[in-house]
DNA sequence: CGTCTCGCTTACGTTCGCGTCAACTTGGCC
DNA sequence: GGCCAAGTTGACGCGAACGTAAGCGAGACG
């Protein structure tokens, strides 16, 4: 399958990134292309990690804290101090993602309502503009 | 009532902010304190605009974002082209919290199924330390 | 009166997440 | 061999959102 392995163009495309961002992510220890000479070749694994990354970055995680993360999404041989500190920062992530959960839920009928008023604020003024 | 208006040293207490952060977000023109002389005071209508503020920052927006949302939630003698404009921007930011919220869905029961895995990963590391 | 605290302004410093640019290798093609 | 495209490694730059420090009133207190 050629849809094994991706370039870092192939990848940039996908993703909607640049190469600049894909380096830099793997200078933070984000993702682990291997190496087939001297030019980085993405499998499967990277293109799960920089989804849960990009995912993670929409929610507000800053790189640190999704790189913390991704160590819950490695099955790899990790002792259990590996997996009791991943855990422990998955929790509070999942935490800190439901809290926002239902804050954003109060937001949008916040929103909405607000939305509502303005709209007939803007017919009101509508009709004056005709009538006045 | 002396909770009508407020100095920033207890919008500071209050909201969690330092008075750094309420300076610039005057700067940038989200918040309008009044002065009493040289001091800033805060009324319950900058205190609604920051917890919005606040809020905005937690999902993710920036200011600029933020400040142009604000528009809609003032119910000052806009004109219709600024009302109309601010239902845009309105409309806009609905979508992108919607979109968000069911994002952040899915994100949770994925994160709580690999934190499910990861427990179980970490009881048998444990089995095999004690019966190793 | 001195000094303290609170707040003000001005301005430079910092961190994060990349963008941008220069200079170098590498592989393919003619 | 010559040349281009794609990729690489630094290194510096930048905007956002503040932090921090310097220096200046102005009122309160003993």
């Amino acid at each position: 399958m050629s849809d094994e392995l991706m370039t870092i163009r192939q990848m940039c495309d996908a993703f909607e990134v640049t190469p600049r961002t894909l380096r830099f992510y793997e200078a933070r220890e984000l993702i682990f292309p291997e190496r087939r000479g001297q030019h980085r070749l993405y499998d499967r694994r990277d293109r799960a990690r920089l989804t849960l990354i990009l995912r993670g970055k929409r929610f507000g995680f800053s790189l640190e804290e999704i790189r913390q993360l991704l160590e819950l999404y490695e099955p790899g041989g990790a002792n259990k101090a590996q997996i009791a500190a991943a855990i422990s920062v998955g929790r509070q992530r999942l935490a800190d993602m439901e809290r926002q959960y239902a804050e954003l839920s109060e937001a949008i009928v916040d929103l909405k309502s607000q939305l509502s008023e303005a709209e007939i604020r803007l017919s009101a003024a509508s009709r004056e503009t005709i009538t006045g």
